[in-house]
DNA sequence: CCGCTCTCTTGACAATTGTCAAGAGAATGT
DNA sequence: ACATTCTCTTGACAATTGTCAAGAGAGCGG
């Protein structure tokens, strides 16, 4: 019985990185399930034994994205013994993490944009979304704390500008601009300690 | 020879803002040719009439919606007397057509992102950003001119972070936050702020 | 009135889509 | 060894898609 429950969950996450891998590569208007059956070793009618439509899979991936996404930052804050530190190391991450998941970051923007029409990602979205402020916010935080300096800006609006910096600075990378992780590595903490200000 | 010229280039535009209408509407995932046709007061086939394909059709709306866009804020750059007028102009301006056009931007966002997966787009997408680019750009030097303070940031830098804000917002908005466009107002004049510091 | 071009509608096509049912084969428990 | 459940494949379905061809109707010059 439990071997059976772990069986199905284990193939579920196995069509769901499947899944993944080929909405990464296509983007969502362009996927079909005979595109992702096709990318994994199994036939496209498997995809129905394992999700009941289309957007549960989609949203299962989402959720599976999150599992890797959401931590990525947090040794940088937990292991930053200063400011300077913490700066440095919050902009080599993001040009870390852009040269190596360049396309699944792509899929998320894409995700998150069709997230404002279809309904049925709202929720998984805007969950990611949530998370994805509170690891800024932990970093910007810490870095003020560290530096003992102000914070004149909202977790969201920090967020917003550094998700826009890194967007910018994927779409550069995805046109073959060989400078756009270093641009954002360079970028980052110079914003980082524009949005703090010495305390007056 | 004239009249029919401009006929077919009036029918063209007239289409296009059909199109336009229907892609806001749905999304570009969700939006088919008898979608757009239905929209407008011709049947689906006046469309291949007009337009040799469906990426000619949305490259043409694209191009359109440019035109509409790329100007909005230049008045606000060439009619601001002091720092502080600019400054709440743009914040302003920017709540404005959130509160104005929001389905439209989600459109341009939602473009933006398939031109990352369909190359068809990406020129004119590519063009298009880079003239928001110069548009906040002029925004941007004019205010640290008028105030007297320096510039540490890039343009292109300076177009995420006001990118990443404004989309921020727009999300909000969508999902009826009645307070986005009133916090976008305060939170762009802020960061303008400070993204421009005082001259050492 | 005839002939011609410009517009637009209708209907069809092949391909693709999500979905599901029938059944084969493997695994498992007894 | 048998019966039962779990997995997976195959093939089909209805709907939708972009595309295009045939032709109707309007407008116009001759």
């Amino acid at each position: 019985m439990r071997r059976q429950v772990d069986k199905f969950a284990e193939r579920r996450a196995q069509l769901a990185a499947a899944a993944l891998q080929t909405l990464a590569e296509l983007g969502y208007a362009r996927t079909s399930l005979r595109d992702i059956a096709q990318n994994s070793e199994f036939s496209h009618g498997v995809l129905h034994y394992y999700f009941s439509d289309k957007f549960e899979l989609i949203t299962y991936c989402v959720r599976q994205y999150k599992a890797e996404c959401v931590t990525r930052y947090d040794s940088i804050v937990t292991d930053a013994g200063s400011a300077d530190e913490l700066k440095r190391g919050f902009g080599a991450a993001m040009a870390g993490t852009l040269r190596e998941d360049a396309r699944l970051h792509r899929l998320w923007y894409d995700l998150r944009n069709q997230s404002l029409f279809e309904k049925a990602f709202k929720d998984d979205v805007t969950e990611i979304d949530q998370s994805l402020e509170r690891m800024i916010w932990r970093i910007v935080s810490r870095y003020a704390e560290l530096a003992g300096v102000s914070l004149a800006l909202s977790p969201s609006a920090a967020y917003a500008v550094f998700d826009g910096l890194f967007y910018q600075a994927l779409v550069r990378h995805l046109a073959d601009h060989e400078d756009a992780a270093a641009t954002l590595e360079e970028t980052v903490p110079r914003v980082l300690e524009l949005l703090t200000p010495a305390r007056a």
